[in-house]
Parts: C-alpha cells; sequence; structure tokens
DNA sequence: CAGATCACCTGCTTGC
DNA sequence: TGCAAGCAGGTGATCT
C-alpha cells in the first residue's frame, strides 16, 4: 500500500491511497507522529519502509475513518476558509440562521475553523459572538472574511495555537497562543481598550470576548 | 428540518 | 493535603 498524497481537509488529515482514501481527524488531544514508541494512548500505528507513524490520543475523541472515496462525513463539510471567495462566503453565510460563532463552528458552513479562532475571529471583527446571522448586513460578512483571511494566514505563520496539548508532527508546539487577543484571557484587560475580556458559555463552548469592543 | 443540547473520554486545575 | 467538581483546540446523536 502506498500513499499517493497527503492533504489538509478542514480539522482532517487525508491520506490519498493506492486504495481508498483514509481520513485522520485529531479531536482534541490527538497527535500524530513520527517514530515513537507505544504508549497508552496509543491508538494506531502505521508502519512504513524505515518508519512508523503513531497516533496518540488521551481523550479519544480522534477519529480515523476510511472509504473507497472521500469518506462522507468528510465530503459533507464545507469549504476551506483559506480558499473561499468573499461573495461565496457571503452568499453560504445568509442561509443559516443562528448565533454568529455557531455558524463560524458549524463545519458544513466552513472547513476547519474551532473554537480559538472563531472568538478571535469574531474580536477582530468586532462583533458579539450571541449576534443572529439574520441580523448581520453584508458589510460585517465583509470584514469577517477579510479579517478571517488575515487571522488564519497570521496563525499558521506561528504554527498553531498550542494550549496544552497541539504540537506538530515533529513535536514541536505552535507559538500563536501568545498573540491571542481574547482566547482564555478572561479576566485580563482587552488589548485594543482595556475593557476586562469576558467568558461565557455558548453552546456548550467556551466563548471569550471583549464586551466594549464587541457590543450586542 | 434547522438549531439547540447531550454524550462521549481522560487528565488537569480549582475550590472547599 | 485530599477530593470532588468543573473544564478542555470537537462533533455525531438525539432532542425540540
Amino acid at each position: 500500500m502506498r500513499v499517493a498524497e497527503v492533504r489538509r481537509y478542514g480539522k482532517y488529515i487525508v491520506f490519498d491511497l493506492d486504495r481508498g482514501v483514509l481520513a485522520v481527524h485529531l479531536g482534541m488531544t490527538g497527535k500524530l507522529l513520527f517514530d515513537v514508541p507505544a504508549n497508552p494512548y496509543t491508538r494506531a500505528v502505521w508502519e512504513f519502509d524505515g518508519f512508523s507513524l503513531s497516533l496518540e490520543d488521551i481523550r479519544q475523541f480522534g477519529r480515523v475513518l476510511w472509504s473507497e472515496s472521500l469518506p462522507e462525513p468528510v465530503a459533507a463539510l464545507g469549504p476551506d476558509p483559506l480558499e473561499i471567495s468573499r461573495i461565496a462566503f457571503n452568499g453560504r453565510a445568509t442561509s443559516y440562521r443562528t448565533a454568529v460563532k455557531g455558524l463560524l463552528l458549524n463545519q458544513r458552513f466552513l472547513r476547519g475553523l474551532g473554537n480559538i479562532y472563531a472568538d478571535e475571529l469574531l474580536f477582530r471583527a468586532r462583533i458579539h459572538p450571541e449576534r443572529r446571522t439574520e441580523d448581520l448586513p453584508g458589510s460585517v460578512w465583509t470584514t469577517l472574511w477579510r479579517e478571517m483571511k488575515v487571522l488564519l494566514a497570521e496563525a499558521i505563520e506561528a504554527g498553531g495555537s498550542s494550549i496544552s496539548d497541539y504540537v506538530n508532527t515533529a513535536g514541536e508546539k505552535g507559538s500563536f497562543q501568545l498573540q491571542h487577543q481574547v482566547y482564555a484571557r478572561e479576566g485580563k484587560p482587552c488589548r485594543r481598550c482595556g475593557t476586562v475580556i469576558e467568558k461565557k458559555t455558548l453552546q456548550q463552548r467556551g466563548t471569550h470576548f471583549c464586551p466594549r469592543c464587541q457590543e450586542r
């Protein structure tokens, strides 16, 4: 069995094989690591000529899918945030009726945004996370689209956000957590206006925002 | 049917 | 110090 290509597809890592497509989701605590000894959290090991690839996952929220073609849960995901045009973004956004934060986390809307980047994006766009999507004018979607591109580019440049577990395949942490404006900064002053950052639970997710910069 | 809530799992932090 | 409760980069199943 050969791996023809490895690509990212939303939060999935997709392996195109001789036969079929393998998709790995890391969940909250999953890691794909080369050449490490097995431990109690090792969930899978792929042996190649001269090296191995292990999936470690403490909380077991990760998963491995295989199908003759792109597995259905993967194929059902929305467009990639890095690729979507402004027109397409604005067009898709208006077909949902929910809190804007919930929309950003909906992988059928866009594939790949998670809790950290939803919060950071809403802060940059100065949108309150509970604002209803149906109430947001086109200009706001354009702002979200533009800020999303900038935010993700900066986060990728910094190697992502390592809160506790995340590392790349070389075992290295990212540094974007140092640039977070609101995520995990509740009780601290807003870097833009000094107001105390708040945290509340929204749709079961910790949601961080500046009550002044992001008025309802 | 879309949107909201629950459930899954383990480890670490927090508060009494 | 000890222990239980609460919380964590996510999402499929199950409700309303």
